[in-house]
DNA sequence: CTAAACTTTGCAATCGCATTGCATCCTTAT
DNA sequence: ATAAGGATGCAATGCGATTGCAAAGTTTAG
């Protein structure tokens, strides 16, 4: 796992610090998409502006992709192990405004969508807001 | 025209205040969304919270809707006189990476875009993002 | 017409998240 | 071993959103 999580990290040109070993875990655990607060409250010890950097590491070399759910917070999850963040690899988010978390829905890809023909189109940020199946269920 | 937005603002039950006048007439003239920053640009003697607040008071009577457009800063466009914000008055909204303009494409509706059904939706964002018209002619 | 009640506006201040600067520590290459 | 480069920790700042409070303006009951 350890070993596996290193590989991970090495596939991505990332070097593989503790500390990014420790956040890697978190996110490949994790069910949802985390905030830098989110991710704080994981490690009592770390320091807030190296988790920070940790997640712009990470993002740069597409091993996570960021998520604005609205929430003010930025929010992040792990790519796919092919994801290359091409258009092909984009997907849709939803967030539920109970519980506020916030996952993909790496089935909804973004790809074949249709696009204004006079705009150029680098990326496309799609949304879902409601009630997810948990707390939909719970009243 | 003073009389129209004065309408305007009585059928969406907001009194229909200078200030408030002055903030539609910005919104209505303006091409694209309006973040708070660029409204105070537009009034040099107007109070930056009186412009915020006036904001939350259309949004929460559904004369503007808000975008999240991504680059930090809310922003905000008129809605259609029809437009009552509820599923089928939904629309996608397009931001330029090159000039920051953000704008509605009122011609993109989200209703008909097939959702979760584990989830229950109640609101959709789309934002796609690139080169506007004007920016993708000039090299 | 006037006083009370409510709304709107302006100013000061605060909060939260993102981001940067800089010094220190650690790792790597020479 | 040593210099160079990268990673981390701490302090500080920037910026947008938001709130509290008092002054000014508006509406309404008497």
């Amino acid at each position: 796992m350890q070993d596996n999580l290193e590989e991970i990290l090495l596939s991505r040109k990332i070097h593989p610090t503790a500390m990014r070993l420790l956040v890697l875990d978190e996110l490949s655990k994790s069910e949802s998409a985390l905030s830098l607060n989110d991710l704080e409250g994981h490690f009592e010890r770390a320091d807030r502006v190296t988790l920070y950097r940790t997640l712009k590491t990470f993002e740069k070399h597409k091993l996570v992709h960021r998520i604005e759910d609205g929430t003010g917070a930025l929010k992040y999850a792990l790519c796919e192990a092919s994801c290359d963040c091409a258009p092909q690899d984009l997907h849709a988010h939803f967030h539920c405004n109970k519980c506020q978390s916030t996952f993909c829905l790496k089935d909804y890809h973004l790809s074949q969508m249709k696009t204004p023909n006079n705009f150029q189109v680098e990326e496309i940020s799609l949304v879902i807001k409601g009630l997810c199946e948990q707390c939909s269920h719970v009243n």
